[in-house]
DNA sequence: AAATTCAGCAACCGCGCGGGG
DNA sequence: ACCCCGCGCGGTTGCTGAATT
């Protein structure tokens, strides 16, 4: 007998998230911290599944995470990742901290996929490779160097939720502005918390998770949320939160410098091996190509 | 300008794993 | 040792906007 589908109860909302939904959601795990999604619903009202809730904050909401325009370097460490790891997109996601693996899952399938294909086809009949792409460890395999998925994503959420509250910011820099005042008072109502207040309790509780993690300064969220700074960051050109249509809004976000980044892979990741090493090299990515057409896996 | 097709991506679903009782 | 529960992962679906006819 399998488990009953953990949305079956009547009354749980499905679909897009909006962002008064966002808005609860964030403010509660400002409070409280990620984890232990089971009771998310029950505490914040939402209507949402645990697990939609948790997908909605490690795919969206998380602060730290990079969206769009995938650099040519990160493409060729998906690609090496990939034919490394097979799809095991929580450990590829662990090389590259800023994004989720269900972005990158969505990038390789739409994207580097048909463009891989696309330069075998161009190749000379590569020797007869399996439909799915043999990983040259898989699933069942050893995959090199304490990378469980699990572990691996684990690392992952501790760093990249310290790093930053950018998305959180763009969410209140949307919400404030394209939410009519009606639904705003609505917000703040009793099971949750007014975005108004919420940058002041960002203010005056800084905290600590219990597992180490460390909440975001006041400080630190009061100039992020200025529009200043908002407008001085990069664009990424396309929708920087997930809503469709009119609730889109394009704001930018602040990259990391190199080094930075360069330190939260370093921070996740496992001791690299030779060729995991050989991966965060400049260049790597544009050997890529030619390494396809040697070792054909699509 | 309208209809149709395509591409991109957010979200859902089901399964497996691990921890706690 | 076993069972249950919560969580994370990978695959898939379906909606939306863009491109094409």
């Amino acid at each position: 007998m399998g488990r009953p589908p953990c949305c079956e109860k009547v009354g749980i909302k499905k679909g897009p998230w909006t962002p008064e939904e966002d808005i609860i959601l964030v403010s509660y795990i400002q409070q409280h911290g990620p984890g232990n999604w089971r009771s998310v619903p029950t505490n914040t009202g939402l209507l949402r599944c645990s697990k939609s809730c948790r997908l909605r904050w490690t795919n969206y909401l998380r602060p730290g995470i990079k969206r769009g325009n995938f650099t040519p370097h990160e493409e060729g460490m998906i690609i090496h990742l990939q034919a490394l790891l097979g799809n095991k997109w929580a450990a590829i996601a662990s090389y590259l901290p800023q994004r989720t693996d269900n972005d990158i899952k969505n990038y390789w399938n739409t994207h580097l996929k048909k463009k891989l294909k696309k330069l075998n086809s161009a190749a000379v009949d590569p020797p007869e490779p399996p439909e799915s792409a043999p990983s040259r460890f898989q699933s069942n395999d050893k995959v090199p160097a304490a990378d469980s998925p699990s572990s691996l994503a684990g690392n992952r959420a501790a760093t990249t939720y310290a790093s930053s509250a950018e998305n959180i910011s763009r969410l209140l820099q949307a919400w404030m502005r394209s939410s009519p005042e009606e639904s705003r008072r609505k917000i703040g109502g009793e099971n949750s918390i007014a975005p108004a207040t919420q940058q002041q309790q960002q203010q005056q509780q800084p905290k600590a998770e219990p597992d180490g993690r460390e909440l975001v300064s006041g400080e630190e969220f009061d100039s992020i949320l200025s529009f200043e700074n908002l407008k001085s960051v990069n664009s990424w050109g396309k929708s920087s939160l997930g809503y469709r249509g009119k609730e889109e809004v394009n704001v930018g976000e602040k990259q990391r410098s190199e080094n930075d980044e360069a330190t939260a892979a370093n921070a996740t990741a496992p001791p690299l091996s030779f060729l995991e090493k050989w991966l965060f090299e400049e260049g790597a990515a544009g050997q890529v190509e030619e390494m396809m057409e040697l070792s054909p896996v699509f």
